[in-house]
This record gives structure tokens, sequence and C-alpha cells, in this order.
DNA sequence: GTGGTCTAGACCACG
DNA sequence: GTGGTCTAGACCACG
């Protein structure tokens, strides 16, 4: 299910958190799926489990998952709900995505090619239902 | 011209290159200008000159700037042409992009106020003169 | 394995990537294989780490070594593979290289000594096994 | 006659001594012949006079020019002479070769491409006579 | 004055 | 423990 890139830049635990938030996203996880334990996925993944732990602690902060003492960890069911339009955290994303548009600029892509591609990013993270129309 | 925001998690020679190249597709610097020495910059923006030297040293890898022995540095002539539509280059960013887009839609974003906010830094990203029509 | 040479005026991290490099190229060091940390290579060779770090960053962008996160660094299985006959990249060293010829001449040797002489550092900057036959 | 790039990293001074030496390997300039006094060639290069001055004072030290008080700047009549097969300095010269023939290999070229490579700089780095046969 | 290199030393994120 | 980033400060080659 999930695939860790060692070479990455991008730290382990981030792709964890990534990627299970992506799936979350594309309807793969729903609210109250089982997910595996700290251990269980750091033994899948070859990884140190500390770096599982700090995934899932991340995870349960922004209530994307939830841990049920002696039952496992979930995912949790107000995902989506704490949409509270947070103009800060807004404005911090956009701050990293600037540098990354200018990276296309420089490769030479066009406005509408940049937007095509933001479609295409789009598209591939929702649940497939939505976009049928 | 140049602002740092010490407190950000962006490493400070990273945001020098971004707001050099980002002046450079604004058109606000343009091919042969010249730029501050490493020394000067570092003194206007009360950093260490090494901080400085490391952001020119990769805006010099990158083509953005060329420096001319005792003569200073200036904006590459070169730039924007070494446009080889770089497949790797595209997929890597497209790596970093996604989960900006994922956090957007956690913030309860759709799709097309998605899209909106990356025709704003298009927008913002431009000459003003490309954009008239 | 790899030897520094202070009073040289090849600075200490270009001595570094030539060697390491060298060492590839004479198939001492194959890809997979770790090498040391920079904290260790740095004690190794009782330089500052910082030395050691520049020299496995320039060497990381040339795709002949590779960082995983906690694991260590490695030698890249790619390279050599980025051969793109990179005309550029030729001639800029050619023109290095004019120079010294260049000076064997003043030296007093003739075109036959000069080639003789290059094809010891070819035989030098093999594995062995290519030159059988 | 001498044409300088500002933008290599290769120092000024080196350039001039290069290429004058590079005009008596050829022919192009003779013992005896008159060259231009460091003022003049400053001027004539749009570069600084000390620059100038300190390529002659290396080429005066290589007895490969000669200054004659009142009379202007010459080239020397003894150039090639001075052929004491200096062991150390080829030794200097091969460890500045190695690392250029190192990065021909890694740009994927064989021992006898490089090798062609080599013969295309000695022959343009000969009066022409010399190779007729 | 200018950039390039290097050291010593520090702090931090990651694992 | 490991690499990444940054500072303070030094020395040197170049112009």
């Amino acid at each position: 299910m999930i695939k860790i890139d060692v070479r990455s830049n991008e730290p382990i635990y981030e792709q964890i958190i990534s990627q299970i938030k992506e799936s979350v996203l594309k309807g793969f996880l729903k609210s109250g799926d089982l997910i595996p334990s700290v251990r269980k996925l750091a033994t899948m993944l070859e990884i140190n489990p500390n770096t599982v732990s700090k995934a899932y602690q991340e995870l349960e902060r922004q209530r994307i998952i939830i841990t049920m003492r002696g039952k496992g960890t979930f995912i949790d069911s107000i995902n989506m709900n704490n949409v509270k339009m947070n103009d800060n955290k807004l404005d911090e994303i956009t701050k990293k995505i600037k540098p990354l548009i200018m990276e296309m600029k420089y490769l030479g892509m066009s406005d509408n090619q940049i937007l095509e591609k933001i479609k295409d990013i789009n598209k591939e993270l929702s649940t497939g239902e939505e976009n049928e129309k």
C-alpha cells in the first residue's frame, strides 16, 4: 500500500503521512478502517518504528487517524470536517507552492500547461465519483 | 529588494535563490543587470556572507546569474534557454506539489478554488505584459 | 583509501571528489558500496566535516553517490549512464586540457611522448579487465 | 590576437600567458617579435594593467618573453631551449590532466576517443610544418 | 574589494 | 549518530 523512497529528500515520516492522507482522499481508506500498527508497518516498510510513530502522531494530531487503546489504529470519522478554512494555513501552502510553479516556468511551461498539470493532480487526488460528470 | 524571513523553515539561501529567480521571471531583473556582491548583500540582509555565497553558487549552477572576474555578478543572458523540457525534473516537481494540493483539499477547497489559486500565482509570476490579452 | 595533500593547490574537497570518482572508474568502488559518513571520513582525514560535506554534495549532484536517509551514503547505481555525450562539457574539458598539453610541449616532449603519457593515464584509470585484449 | 573570456573560471592573467605561449608554439609569434606593452594590451583587452603585468612577469620568468628597457617587450630567443626535461614539472602536469581524462571517461568516451582528442590538440598546437608528412 | 576555500563550532531535523 | 544549515572568522588568489 505505502511505498517509501529512501533516496528521496522528503523525510520518510512525511512520505507516510502524505500517502495515508492521499489514500483517504482517494477513498481507498474510509472512516473506521483499521490501519497497521506502528510496529507492523515499520516491519513491512523495513524502517525504524520511531519513524512510523512520528507519522502516526502527526496524523492523529490532524484527526486523520485515531488510536483506540487495545483495539488498534483507525481512520478517523471526522476527517474533512475540520474545515475551518484556515487562511494562515493557506498562505503557508501558497508560499510553498510558488517556488514549484516557478520551477515549472523555468522549465519552459506556459501558464496553461501548468494549469493542466494541476488539473491532472486534482483528478488523481479524487475518489473518481466526483469526477464523473 | 530581497526580504529574508529568519523564522521560516525555508533555508535562508533558498529564500535568496527563490526571490532572485522570481525577480527574473517578473522582469524586475533582466539579462546583464548587476546584482550586489556577496559581501554587500550579506551586509544588507544582515546575514553571513557564506550564506549568500551558497545561494549565488547555486544560481550560477542554474545559469541564472554569472560572475565575471573583477567585474561583479550579473543576471545571465541565457536563462530560460536551457529549456530541454526535462521530464525527470517535471516529475520531481509534481511529486513535491502533490502533497501541497492535498493540503488544500484537506482545508476544504474545491478543485476550482485550487485552480483559481494557481492562476493567481501564475499571474503574480509574470511580467504583466504577457497577460494583457 | 583517500589521501589528501594539504599543501596542494587543488582544494581538499576536489581531491576527495576526484579520488572517489577515480576509485569508481577503477572498479575499487562499485554500485551499492557503502562509503564512510561525512563525520567518519572527516575524522579519518583529519579535516573539517564541512569540507567532506561539500565534496559529498557535489558527488551527489553528479549522481556518483547517493545518500539514503538513516542508512548512509552509497555509490550510486546509475553512474556512467548519464552519458548524453555532452558536447558543451567536452569543449569545456578540452579548453582545460589544452594548456596542459602545451606545457608538456614546452618541456620538450614530442607528440608521441605526449600520447604515450595519455595512454598511461588511460590504463591507470581502468579496471584492468577492459584492457586485456 | 588575444581573446579574453571574462566569464571563464581561468584567471585572466593565465589566459594571457596561455595564449601567448600557444601563439609561440604555433609559430605565429617568433623570437624577436615585439609584443604590445602592458598598458597597450590592457587597453586593447579592456582589463586592469596589473593583470597584464602579472602575465608578462610570469612569461618573463619562463623565458618566453624578454623586456628590453626603453625598447619594449619581445619574444625571447631561447624559448624551447630550456628543456631540462623536468620530471617534477611533468608529474605536476600529469596530476592536473588525470581528473580531466576522468571527466572524459565519465562522459562515456572510450580510450581511443580520448587519444583521438589529444591528437587533435597536438595537431592544433603545432606550426603546421611539422605535420606535413 | 571580491569570491573561493576552509576551519571551528553550533543547532536542528531525521531516524 | 547522521547530514543540512548557518555563523564567525580567517586566509588566499585575483584584479
